[in-house]
DNA sequence: TTAACTATTGTAAAAACTTGCAATAAGGAA
DNA sequence: TTCCTTATTGCAAGTTTTTACAATAGTTAA
C-alpha cells in the first residue's frame, strides 16, 4: 500500500493533514527499513523533495512519532534516531561493538505491571534501548 | 567527605586524573542534588572555575558517567541531564506533569535476566528512564 | 626536586538541534 | 469550484553538542 492510502486517513481522523514533507519522510523511513538520525532522514527526504528544510524534518518526525506511524529509539550514543512503525518492540545495544537486536515488548510486559503497582504511575509506555554485551563480544 | 579525598584515588586507580574542572563539576553535581543538564552543570561550575569551557563540560560528564561518579538520565523531553551517583536507580516521569520519581534498580533484576536468556547479551546495565501518567494525572 | 610521559584541557570551528514568527497550503464548507 | 480556517512549513537566528588538534598540566619515577 502507498503511503498516502495508508497514513493519510490516520491523520486526518485525528485532524491533521497529509503534506508533501511527511510522505517523503515516512516513504524514506519505510523504505530504508532501518533506524535513521533525523539528518539521515534530511539527506535522503530532500532527494525526493528538494526544498525540505532541517526544521520541518526534526518537528516531523517528532510529530509522527507522536501518532505511533515512526517509533524513536536510541543508538549506541545515545543519539535519537527513527524507523518506520511496525510492531511494538525495544532494543538491545552492544556496549562494544554497537550491533543491535531487537526485543519484543511482551518481555517487557510483567515489569511495567510491577512498576504501576510500585509507583501508581500508570499507562507506561515507550521504547526502552538497552545496553549489555552481545555473545561474540563477551569473549573478548 | 570532600569531593578531592573521595573520588580522587577511585580516578588515579584506573590510570585517571583529578583536575580542577572534574572537581568543579562533581561539586556542582553533588551541591544541588539534582539532575541538571550540561548547560546548568557548565554555568554553575563556571562560578567555582572561573575559564572552563563547555567542551570540557561535556566530555568530563561523559567521562564521570562512565565511570560511576555521575549518573546519566533523561528528562521528559529527551535530553540528557546528569545527577550524582548514588544508589543505583532509574527513573519514571510523567508525561503530562514532567513529575518524576525513582524506581529501585531491584524491581528490573528479574526482567534483565529473562533478557539474558531470550537474547544471549550478558551484563546488561545503564539507566532507564520509564514514561508513564503520574497519579493526579490519571484524573484529568 | 626535576624531568618525562601522556591524560586532559582550551581553542576554533563545524554539526546538530530548537525557536518564534510570517507565509503557505491542506482540506472542509459554501 | 471557490473561499476560509488554521495546521504546517520555511526562514532566520539562536542554542546545544561534537570534533580535531595543539597547548597544558597531573602524576610517576629518577
Amino acid at each position: 500500500m502507498s503511503c498516502a492510502s495508508e497514513y493519510a486517513p490516520q491523520l486526518r481522523a485525528r485532524g491533521f493533514r497529509m503534506t508533501p514533507q511527511r510522505m517523503a519522510i515516512l516513504h524514506v523511513l519505510r523504505q530504508e527499513g532501518a533506524h535513521l538520525s533525523p539528518t539521515e532522514v534530511y539527506r535522503k527526504a530532500q532527494v525526493e523533495l528538494p526544498g525540505l528544510t532541517e526544521p520541518t524534518v526534526y518537528r516531523t518526525l517528532e510529530f509522527l512519532a507522536d501518532n505511533a506511524l515512526v517509533r524513536p529509539s536510541n543508538n549506541a550514543s545515545g543519539r535519537l534516531t527513527y524507523e518506520i512503525a511496525g510492531s511494538e518492540h525495544h532494543h538491545m545495544v552492544c556496549r562494544t561493538c554497537e550491533n543491535e537486536i531487537e526485543v519484543e515488548h511482551s518481555l517487557l510486559e510483567s515489569l511495567y505491571r510491577l512498576l504501576e503497582t510500585t509507583s501508581g504511575y500508570r499507562s507506561i509506555q515507550g521504547h526502552m534501548t538497552f545496553f549489555g554485551l552481545c555473545p561474540s563480544c563477551q569473549n573478548n
